[in-house]
DNA sequence: TGAAAATAATTAGGAAGCTAACTATAATCT
DNA sequence: AGATTATAGTTAGCTTCCTAATTATTTTCA
């Protein structure tokens, strides 16, 4: 995703304004901003996981699994709720089945489908990495006022509504 | 990115909270949601530039490129403006090199820097795209009231100044 | 001046994402 | 029951990102 070092300046944002006319700067700004600062939060996640050989990616894998009563999901489920390709929860497994985090077999009932299953040593991990994650959260997020963060929730809501404006 | 599909319910928290005790529940889901709305808007701005067999990453090198007065960069200050490595900046230019929407040749003053140039192809690529992106983004953004605009962009300064917390 | 250090770009190798194509199995529907 | 369709998972091949190592050039400084 962009990381957007550096907004434009007024010179510039003249050029694209005189070229573009139906740019509306405070809002591509705005836009803009939004995604910079997210990404660099993600980028920060990306680099606190990585110190316990972790991503994103994975780590999700994880919690999620943690959250099923018995430990398992099958591959589709954990794409679907993870928000990636099957062909991408595929990688992720596979990954995640060499360090022994996780372990898979075929299911007993369909045989078209695997069961993953959480392995102690997966737990162990979260067990890990989870407390300070944590914590840091908490840290980030009370930057903010308990009014800042309703009103964040309120326009993340509207903005979610609007995702399909780029289709 | 994390896309988080869907938010834990209220027997998977306590489970979490049973075991990490630091766990801030409604500070959880803000960031989280956070990071889930970005990536789903990120992913939009992809598909609509994909429509134009574009991503962020190559789009962005060639509105970088734009704004310059000449038309003109380095693959360094590119990647430092980007925020990518340099070593992927070499393969965005690459790729925009093949579709001849920018040219490389070596600087002549400094024989190991390349100078990278928007091709009047590039230009025509932008003028196609940014019109329509610039509609999109006014779209996306008018959700929100002026006084949601200007809280949001106060929030997401706080935000970025803990953008430490995670090192 | 000539050796050492710094800088610019690239290459190599890897992770995580994608779509499309493929295999195996299960379900459906004459 | 048997042919078709649908589903689960994987593979192949691509892009975009990374770090570390390499090459070429320039700068520094002893």
């Amino acid at each position: 995703m962009l990381e957007l070092k550096d907004l434009p300046d007024a010179h510039i944002l003249k050029k694209f304004a005189d070229r573009y006319p139906d740019a509306d700067i405070d809002r591509v700004i705005q836009f803009l901003t939004f995604l910079r600062v997210a990404t660099d939060l993600s980028n920060g996640l990306d680099r606190y996981l990585n110190a316990h050989a972790l991503l994103q990616g994975r780590w999700w894998v994880l919690v999620l699994l943690m959250r099923e009563d018995d430990g398992c999901s099958s591959p589709s489920k954990l794409a679907e709720k993870a928000g990636v390709s099957r062909a991408t929860m595929t990688g992720l497994i596979d990954g995640l089945q060499r360090d022994k985090l996780v372990s898979r077999m075929v299911s007993p009932k369909d045989r078209r489908q695997s069961l993953v299953k959480l392995t102690s040593k997966g737990q162990a991990k979260l067990d890990e990495v989870m407390p300070e994650y944590y914590r840091r959260v908490r840290q980030l997020m009370t930057a903010l006022t308990d009014e800042e963060g309703d009103m964040l929730m309120q326009v993340l809501m509207k903005l979610n509504q609007q995702a399909q404006v780029f289709d």
